[in-house]
DNA sequence: TTCGTCATGTAATGGGTTACATGATTAC
DNA sequence: GTAATCATGTAACCCATTACATGACGAA
């Protein structure tokens, strides 16, 4: 019953929705899904995990090997018997909840930024919802902190006023890029499908309207567990 | 022993080193000081003010009364008896020291934040030092999320890689603001010695080499404990 | 053989919040 | 008289991290 994160439950559904994973394997993908912007460490994972399986929302197979070819029945003697977690259909019912429905914290930081990174697995209107949203939240802040800042002005040092005016150009300049993003969705043409896991990018099918940003670098199946 | 914050801790020496205060005060001016950008709650503050007379960095006076004017004793039954911290000279050199040598952590968002907002009370010597290293902590950051993207480029979708993309561009967009700061710092003549309290800006003495951003409104002391 | 990394898990600890209890004072 | 604000505190959570325990496997 304890053990239940918003933000990693969130991403763990979205990730298994792509495949079925084992522990180890999971984390490490959420920590590059998420790139240096958040990470998880076992200690919250593993139970957040069990929890979901509680909840019905995952399943875990014992025996089972995901994408690494031999080896079947390894027992409980085998390299520590991988646990491969699978969405069940509630599961998956239950991330689109999540992805639409959008609690009151949705729209802070770290919500936002798991939600984003899962956006490919969406529809275009429950993106424009969750872009919206977060920027009239921004914009509400920034009214806050103009108003306290108005108010305070004369009593706050140089430096308390530096640091108040970046945050607040910061704030600024994070409503400029939903403005954009808002506006790369409404000519978007693509109006994909919420049901779409695996989302076969690096084909024809654009996920959005997003602005391209690539580069291309050879692709290295390692991790970042970097200190 | 325990409740013993870090940020908090630092936060509270500095605001007692202008001058005494009780929690309730404490915490608005606490919030208005760090803007939206970081708030606490009595359920740190006032846990966090006792370990700190249990160090003997603060002294506690029941009886006293600070900003108000008048009624002296009114014992346990006046108007709840404020208790009023009092730096002492032990914590005093602590928050000098907390000040100048900078843990580990010092460079975290959150840290640097709130040191940020207590630089009028050092001397650029340790300025320079908090600031330069905040710099070079964000451009290791920076380099490895570069790395990261550069390794997984392949593998993610559009919102993830644009994710990405725009929390590098931010940490770009934060050094380059220390960059500026720095500048400011070597360009500025004064070198405020690390023993000025109430520092009397707003007269000619500036506090360092910052840019100006003035345009002020009207007073007005009241608080924002705006939900 | 020793080190890294795969793999799962738990216990201790940290650092914070919300909600509540209590009650007096001031402003409308 | 009633609502807000002043004022202090506590208890019950929440969410996460660190460090540890355990152990197999592959590569140097």
């Amino acid at each position: 019953m304890s053990r239940r994160s918003g933000i990693l439950e969130f991403a763990v559904l979205g990730l298994l929705r792509e495949s079925p994973m084992h522990g180890y394997e999971l984390r490490k993908r959420l920590n590059t899904s998420l790139g240096v912007f958040r990470a998880f460490s076992y200690g919250t994972l593993y139970p957040c995990l069990k929890a979901l399986v509680a909840h019905g929302w995952l399943t875990e197979e014992t025996g089972g090997d995901t994408a690494h070819g031999a080896a079947p029945a390894a027992s409980l003697a085998g390299r520590r018997a991988k646990i491969v977690y699978r969405l069940t259909a509630e599961g998956k019912a239950h991330f689109e909840e999540l992805l639409s429905h959008s609690g009151p914290d949705a729209w802070e930081d770290e919500h936002f930024g798991v939600r984003f990174a899962f956006f490919g697995q969406t529809s275009r209107d429950v993106r424009m919802r969750v872009l919206e949203g977060r920027r009239s939240r921004l914009e509400e802040r920034l009214e806050k902190m103009r108003a306290s800042l108005a108010r305070s002005r004369e009593r706050l040092d140089d430096y308390t006023l530096e640091l108040q005016r970046h945050g607040m150009e910061s704030v600024e300049r994070e409503v400029r890029w939903l403005n954009e993003l808002i506006e790369s969705e409404r000519a978007g043409r693509d109006q994909r499908a919420p049901d779409a896991a695996a989302p076969d990018r690096n084909e024809s099918g654009e996920t959005g309207g997003l602005p391209r940003h690539r580069g291309g670098s050879r692709p290295d199946p390692s991790d970042d567990t970097a200190t």
